[in-house]
RNA sequence: CGGGAUAUAGCGUAGCCCGGUAUCGCGCCUGUUUUGGGUACAGGAGGUCGCAAGUUCGAAUCUUGCUAUCCCGACCA
């Protein structure tokens, strides 16, 4: 039974995505239910996002903080509608020391007489804690706005896990912002949105839809919530990020109020926002192909694979020096490369090992290579065999072109993204249609509805489809609902759901 | 949490119905050979058969319980 091959995209998707988590060393299940370990590759990945990320929280003025992981059940309860929400998730903390079991020596059981008094949620999200810590911070219009980030561990007992889709321990950051106004408020849940979508875009390569949530999707807590939602090779909607605007209903659970310029207290206006290492499985599955995964550049924790030619220890110290001089050079101009000077390997293993793990650009370059003064470039976002895969290109020209190369593969990573979104959105007007379209060909769908709950309850009851969002953007147009055939005055997004 | 399936060496597997301590491939180690798309040959190491009980002279195989994973529902980011 070989392993070469991943299972196809066609054949089984869920196969395809759990084989390439797993073969291109991204991550694991651990010895503990539903949750997984992140391999160093893994979580390179994740690290350039969090870098990505956290300069653009920085330069729209935000500063790390750190909450702890803890919540006491009294103020978790304070803010109802969220405490509700995540009640039936949360993981309790009831007991603070182990002791030796009396009756089966060598286990532990906790210790009777070490019940916490109170008992402590392991945090789902750090609203709470957070609120009750700005209590104690805010008196004064002159204490706003807080524009506060954490990068953190949370909890939500899922009863069904999917390594980086949803896992019961996952890690996210999470923006916890307070402020005066409620059109400041606002503002920065807007902004937010636009730095998801806009990293998204330029850094994942990955087209988003910047939205509303409708009231049954809408975050527990929250006034309104925005998200970016984007679209799969499946044809399944994955949302990639929220925004949330919390008007006062933080700080009324918690009784953070400011006195104003003119002496008046009044109730400080909330904001959350965050994406977690969901992201990673949107990275796979909006990108990767059947040989293995396909990553963005901006993202690649190895931007350019080097991988030397030789038969003879001669020939090896001549590629190697020619090889090692390149990488120098590339480096200096603060390319990522990988040399893989491994000798136990053959070039045709490392060839389909780097493109399993998605490495944007291949270099091999052999004694003959070194001759003629020229080097082999390969491109990860092209196909086998497909026009300009493979290229030779001059040795003394290769790092003034390497740039332009990776540039370049983003770009079309991005363009083929949206290419395929614009294929597999789709606006419809009657509810046969939708109902086939979803079977047939699913993707986004644009359609009109009536705007209430219990439509979007018979739609998902029916189809499994559900609104992801109803797009900044749309335009206003007349049409009728069509569930209901009731009138609607622009049209949302609908799709299946990761 | 309901329905179905699975769990055997690092990975993928055969054996299970019809009980007798385990098959094959990949990987790993040694040597030779090869190296421009997963080299070839020879030799070698590696297994509490998911865990725990039970039935039996004897359990990977039969019974019960537990745990984990996958698929389908419900729930959710």
């Amino acid at each position: 039974m070989s392993q070469k091959g991943l299972p196809s995209r066609k054949d089984d998707y869920s196969a395809w995505y759990n084989e390439l988590v797993k073969r291109a060393d991204l991550a694991e299940h651990s010895a503990v239910k539903g949750c997984m370990v992140i391999k160093p590759y893994g979580y390179a990945i994740w690290e350039m996002m969090q870098q990505e990320l956290d300069r653009r929280f920085k330069a729209t003025g935000h500063q790390n903080a750190y909450f702890p992981i803890f919540i006491p059940k009294s103020l978790f309860e304070a803010e109802e509608k969220n405490a509700e929400g995540f009640a039936k998730e949360c993981a309790v903390v009831t007991h603070y020391r182990l002791k030796s079991d009396p009756d089966n020596p060598g286990k532990l059981i906790p210790d009777p007489n070490s019940r916490l008094e109170e008992e402590l949620i392991v945090r789902p999200t750090s609203e709470a804690v957070i609120w009750n810590t700005y209590k104690n911070w805010v008196q004064s219009y002159r204490d706003l706005p807080i524009l506060l980030n954490q990068w953190a561990n949370v909890v939500r007992w899922e009863m069904r896990t999917r390594l980086f889709l949803r896992t019961t321990e996952f890690l996210w950051q999470e923006g916890h912002t307070a402020h005066a106004t409620l059109e400041e408020a606002m503002h920065e849940t807007r902004q937010m949105l636009s730095v998801y979508a806009d990293f998204a875009e330029n850094i994942m390569a990955l087209p988003v839809v910047k939205g509303i949530k409708s009231e049954n999707e809408r975050f527990a807590g929250a006034e309104e919530t925005f998200c970016i939602e984007a679209l799969m090779q499946d044809g399944k909607a994955l949302q990639a990020g929220t925004s949330h605007f919390l008007g006062q209903n933080f700080a009324k659970a918690f009784d953070v109020k400011f006195a104003g310029k003119d002496g008046k207290l009044e109730y400080v206006w909330g904001t959350s926002w965050g994406v977690s290492t969901r992201l990673m499985g949107a990275l796979i599955m909006a990108h990767s192909d059947d040989n293995g995964l396909i990553l963005p550049p901006r993202l690649a924790p190895y931007q350019v694979v080097m991988i030397p030619i030789y038969k003879s220890d001669e020939q090896r110290a001549v590629v190697m020096e020619k090889i090692n001089s390149i990488k120098k050079e590339l480096e200096k101009i603060n390319i990522r490369v990988k040399l893989d000077d491994d000798d136990s390997q053959t070039p045709g293993y490392k060839y389909a090992e780097w493109e399993l793990k998605g490495v944007p650009v291949r270099l091999a370059m052999g004694v003959r290579d070194v001759e003629n003064g020229v080097i082999e470039v390969v491109r990860r976002d092209k196909a086998r065999g497909e026009e300009g895969q493979k290229t030779i290109e001059q040795i003394a020209t290769i790092i003034e072109k390497i740039p332009a190369i990776l540039q370049d593969i983003q770009e079309s990573i991005y363009r083929k993204a949206i290419k395929f979104r614009t294929e597999n959105t789709a606006k419809v007007d009657n509810y046969e249609d939708f109902k086939r379209l979803l079977d047939e060909k699913p993707g986004f769908l644009l359609a009109h509805w009536d705007g209430t709950p219990e439509t979007e309850e018979k739609i998902k009851d029916e189809t499994k489809a559900t609104i992801r969002c109803i797009p900044l953007d749309a335009t206003e147009e007349e049409g009728t609902c069509i569930y209901s055939g009731k009138p609607s005055t622009k049209r949302v997004l609908f799709a299946r759901a990761y």
